[in-house]
DNA sequence: CTGAAAGCGCTTACAG
DNA sequence: CTGAAAGCGCTTACAG
């Protein structure tokens, strides 16, 4: 590959007016940056990308850590990556998929991290990326609270999850449920931790009680392990007591679809004798599904987007005030999986 | 953050023994690596990995390159990519999305790619990705086949898409099925020519005419565009010449569920009156659906593992001999939306 | 607007 | 096993 001295010495010009012309960091005379210009094109030269950042301090990538086991993707972190890399790559960024699975690993990662920012999804508590984000004085924005002891003051983009467990419940109150079986997710999310305070809290402030055993956590990250967590839960407890759970909300369209099935095998249907919301669903099996799905959407394109630009104004590279706290909204979307409590004893 | 000067010089010792001890490329004695570890981690000193990657011309990294508009992940790209990202880490390289989307970017990328070399993804027809790999000079491997001209000799993983159509006939040909109607993938990819034209030989060596309206592509690439067109297909061609079709292939498990819907509004049962096969489809989706869809599991992420593989041997990473061309295995996993068919008619 | 020179933080022959 | 020095390919004050 062709080199900056090379295209100097072929343009007759010094190696910092060559630098200028790409960079477009100082003027350059249209006569010189034609001459540059040719020569580059003649000997198929682009500056060394690695050269330029040990200069410049700037790798120009971004990573994006999504906790390990949680790595297969749901439809989720799907579109919240989608919303990552449209954003990332207007303000010229790439992405660096930053999973380091506990699988041994034949060559650990015994350097710097090569980015100038990144992006923390799904923390836990005492979380230990963000430790690891601190040693390597690398600027951050986290999707979702962190709990991790004498660290505040972090920007974070999320949902208000107190907003959403009080607008399913209400929706749910609504329409006659008391007897509600949330399958909340890990417990050891911030997020579940958050939720499940929530989901308490508005049940008390109408009057209702909240046993132990209507919230249930996805036992692990691994979505190969959850898969059936969702069938299991609901045939254990709608199997022992049928009738006392008149409405479930689930935390994916995974844990939703198996509910579905459990349900189904109970000879109980949706939305007749039981509710069914969903918090978190890929948009399209939410209404493909059979019946479809009522779920909330929780925006996580934009959780995406706005997560970028939040650590581009940490990296100066947006300008204007930007709130250190970003909250997406989220909205209930109608489809056909909630009803009515047929259950007359309980009205 | 400290460099590794100021780790020399605390501990006593050359830049280059500092180096040694963090590269292990050459034996340091343990008394003096223990006195620089000591100061490092002291120091909170790690090597710079920009500073190392100018001198060793590596960037441990690799790009996965997956067609812009098609950057919206289908359950097929997420799996793969979790076998590219298990097995890049394996090796100790990090994985860059390297997805560009022709949206406007504010400034464009302007350097040499910062990776080791890159997996090109479903490659289409005349794909530009291919060209900008071999000016750039960076070793790829195409997952699916590639048609760009006066370029031969490339690393590809893939499965074997005529055995998977000639499967796919088989079975459903053996069901007595003759009249199967075809959602093929956008017509530029190179497997959606591959299947086609498979489908048709197979179709052919049983003695029975493919209409063209049997064979239909998915619009465009953007999933969001390609929502209904499953539906819509399906409402089409059924709602005009009912019985004519009788068994279904789906490209994809969105596709499916979308003809599913349409099946069910036209007041059809699966399998009862349309068989529908699924080609690629998320295991759980496919698990969770009702009916269970009958589908050819195409391990997405035995494609990924491969694909990185392939590449570590083109970058002298992995020893041994690979084939250029690694074919992953196909096969059909009954469920439960093929039947017998029962249009005596056609018998 | 352009050039000459120093420097970014490492690794790598070369020598011992 | 260790050190001194050159060099990877750029950018950036500094000077003009």
């Amino acid at each position: 590959m062709a080199k900056i001295d090379d295209v100097a010495r072929l343009a007759k010009v010094s190696k910092g007016t060559v630098s200028n012309v790409f960079s477009q960091k100082r003027p350059t005379s249209s006569e010189v940056r034609e001459r540059v210009l040719n020569v580059s094109r003649q000997l198929n030269y682009v500056p060394n990308h690695t050269a330029r950042s040990l200069v410049t301090k700037k790798t120009m990538a971004i990573g994006l850590t999504i906790p390990h086991g949680n790595f297969f993707f749901s439809a989720f972190h799907t579109q919240f990556i989608n919303g990552v890399i449209l954003e990332a790559s207007y303000f010229g960024y790439r992405v660096l998929l930053d999973i380091i699975p506990t699988q041994q690993v034949k060559t650990p990662f015994l350097t710097s991290y090569p980015i100038d920012g990144a992006i923390v999804m799904s923390p836990i508590t005492e979380d230990e990326r963000i430790n690891l984000m601190h040693v390597g004085q690398i600027p951050f924005v986290t999707v979702g609270r962190v709990m991790n002891k004498n660290m505040d003051n972090m920007s974070s983009v999320d949902n208000d999850n107190h907003k959403i467990m009080y607008n399913i419940c209400e929706y749910l109150i609504g329409k006659g449920h008391t007897n509600i079986l949330f399958l909340n997710a890990n417990e050891l999310m911030t997020v579940s931790i958050d939720r499940k305070s929530s989901f308490i809290k508005v049940m008390n402030d109408h009057g209702l009680d909240v046993e132990e055993h209507m919230i249930q956590h996805k036992p692990a990250l691994h979505s190969s392990e959850y898969m059936d967590y969702g069938y299991e839960e609901t045939i254990r407890i709608l199997g022992k007591q049928k009738i006392e759970v008149t409405a479930i909300i689930a935390d994916d369209d995974r844990t939703a679809f198996s509910v579905l099935n459990a349900i189904k095998d109970l000879n109980l249907t949706v939305p007749g004798d039981i509710s069914l919301f969903v918090i978190c669903g890929d948009l399209s099996m939410m209404v493909q599904s059979n019946p479809p799905l009522t779920s909330m959407d929780l925006q996580p394109s934009e959780l995406g987007t706005q997560s970028v630009r939040l650590l581009m104004s940490q990296l100066g590279v947006l300008q204007g005030e930007l709130s250190a706290n970003v909250i997406v909204d989220s909205k209930i979307i109608e489809r056909n999986s909630c009803s009515m409590n047929s259950h007359r004893h309980y009205s």
